[in-house]
DNA sequence: CTGCATGTTAGGTT
DNA sequence: CAACCTAACATGCA
């Protein structure tokens, strides 16, 4: 669940709570959590101070001293807390955080137990495969690299964007947001994007996730902030979930379709399969594409 | 009991 | 090589 705007607001809420503090001990539950030498984890990381919180796609990395980094993801049910010693542990909690001079924990608890904790020497971490493959940053690619790739491809829109080779942080909310947003179609082929399209998308994502990021995240589900409140973007979701809801800039149902093994959430109104432009028909001037909306839209 | 939720990777097929 | 499909991971919920 935890995609690109939950992950950048855990990093920004923990820039502001562990930075400069040194870890004191870890309790490690559930060894099977830690890639790479379990045996040495909490060893490996005791005494260690916090150098620097950030992200990269879904990942979070924390940069220690002793050229230190230790890479984490939640994948699906991962939560990072920072809480009270006092307050009740949860359910799932397979590490604890203790700092020296301070009454605060960050805890990691997981309900499925995808995600991973991966000790990793700061200069090697970007050779690590997981993140070597991964694409740009949605909020951070240009433009023109944008319809670059999403047009070289030829694959329908919501996987390619899904891909975290092709865009790093994109999951399913944000992707179907992002495609209701920009009244594309989730099987669209991307080669057939008009660049009216493409820069639509590309606004719509940037637009979606900064609004959502303002919102500290959607909580659905298992997501919360590292003080254990959710986050407010869920309410405003025009799409995801929303099925049988009608749809906020046409009132047509909202439908719900399986794609590729993953829910989809799409205005089948709004958001229709265009066919391919073809340069011939338009300077045709043939009815159907004048009085369509891709031929309003295409130069 | 069944099916579904979702991120990622592995492995196989087209 | 690219695109696409399924299974696997583990748990809880309807």
């Amino acid at each position: 669940m935890p995609e690109l705007p939950e992950v950048e607001t855990i990093v920004r809420d923990l820039r502001l709570k562990i930075i400069g503090q040194q870890i004191e001990r870890i309790a490690v539950n559930l060894p099977k959590m830690v890639r790479g030498n379990q045996g040495d984890f909490a060893s490996r990381l005791r005494g260690l101070f916090i150098k620097w919180v950030r992200r990269r796609g879904k990942n979070i990395i924390v940069d220690l001293t002793g050229d230190l980094s230790l890479l984490i993801h939640l994948k699906m049910t991962g939560q990072l807390f920072y809480v009270s010693i006092d307050s009740p542990l949860l359910k799932h909690t397979h590490f604890i955080f203790d700092f020296v001079d301070n009454d605060h924990q960050l805890r990691y608890s997981d309900k499925r137990q995808f995600g991973h904790m991966h000790p990793v020497d700061s200069p090697q971490l970007e050779q690590l495969p997981e993140l070597a493959k991964l694409g740009p940053d949605p909020l951070e690619i240009t433009l023109e690299e944008f319809a670059e790739v999403v047009r070289r491809r030829r694959r329908k829109i919501k996987p390619l964007l899904l891909d975290q080779t092709v865009l790093a942080g994109l999951g399913n909310i944000y992707t179907d947001e992002a495609l209701h947003r920009a009244g594309i179609h989730p099987e669209q082929l991307s080669s057939t994007l008009s660049g009216y399209e493409v820069e639509a998308l590309y606004r719509a994502i940037q637009g979606v996730l900064r609004k959502a990021i303002e919102h500290a995240g959607s909580s659905v589900d298992n997501y919360l902030r590292i003080d254990a409140r959710p986050g407010d973007y869920q309410r405003l979701h025009q799409v995801y979930r929303c099925q049988g809801k009608p749809c906020s800039r046409c009132d047509h149902p909202i439908v719900r379709k399986k794609m590729g093994g993953r829910g989809t959430y799409f205005c089948p109104h709004c958001q229709k399969i265009e066919p391919p432009f073809k340069h011939h028909e338009f300077k045709g001037h043939s009815k159907s594409n004048l009085n369509s909306k891709r031929s309003m839209i295409r130069e």
